[in-house]
DNA sequence: TTCATAGTTCATGAACTATAAAAGTAAATT
DNA sequence: AATTTACTTTTATAGTTCATGAACTATGAA
């Protein structure tokens, strides 16, 4: 991850509202949430969470796909790791296997979708 | 963590020059780094630098102690961990242990200073 | 005590960010 | 086709953050 990537994943999450509705994504998994459900859970006006799903867009922390009317959101876990692994290199004299995470979440049901 | 403590540790990392002198510090491991030497090394004036550093200070990134004229800087790795913590918290079905990393850094050499 | 060095605080303009109303688009329902 | 639902874009205002010069404080040396 380049320096400048890392700080615009960084601003992503560095705000209350949009650390809240990543967070909502990272817990609700492979199945994502509706813009419109996360709209409900934060209690935040459609326009004011479309700008900042969009900051989370941008920085690639958030997926998401059209549904018939709505759409569905998902966390990006990969980019999730690419900055655990940036924040943590270097940090253990120069062993990053030590410290760096991986998530990789599985899908609560293989059921659905 | 609480999360706005979590959004206020993301804030001081969301900018450039804090983020570049947060990994000049973590880098430097336990041995730290005088504020003239970050300054000198990322080539930012006085005001500006000590501006950043309040902020990383402020979130508990960074502690110092005076060292006669000069201040010396670390990195504190707790709060690095904790935010680690935070951000993988809930991320694989509720299993944190599996994702969850720990950073301690060894001194590099007991011998300097 | 005077001087030099190392940092901090303060003030301020420029640049950026947040919020939300109004208007627009896309898909399903009638 | 008209309407409703779900979301986005545009736009305006209000507020925050950033950078840096000038002034200040703390420590150590002469």
């Amino acid at each position: 991850m380049k320096h400048i990537t890392a700080v615009e994943v960084l601003k992503a999450l560095a705000h209350d509202s949009r650390l809240a509705a990543y967070r909502l994504l990272v817990q609700a998994g492979p199945e994502g949430l509706a813009v419109g459900e996360i709209s409900d859970r934060l209690k935040l006006p459609a326009p004011t969470l479309t700008s900042h799903l969009n900051v989370l867009r941008h920085a690639g922390l958030v997926r998401d796909v059209r549904e018939g009317r709505s759409i569905r959101c998902r966390a990006d876990y990969a980019r999730m790791n690419m900055l655990l692994g940036f924040l943590t290199e270097n940090c253990c004299g120069n062993d990053t296997s030590s410290c760096a995470p991986v998530c990789t979440p599985q899908p609560k049901q293989r059921t659905s979708r």
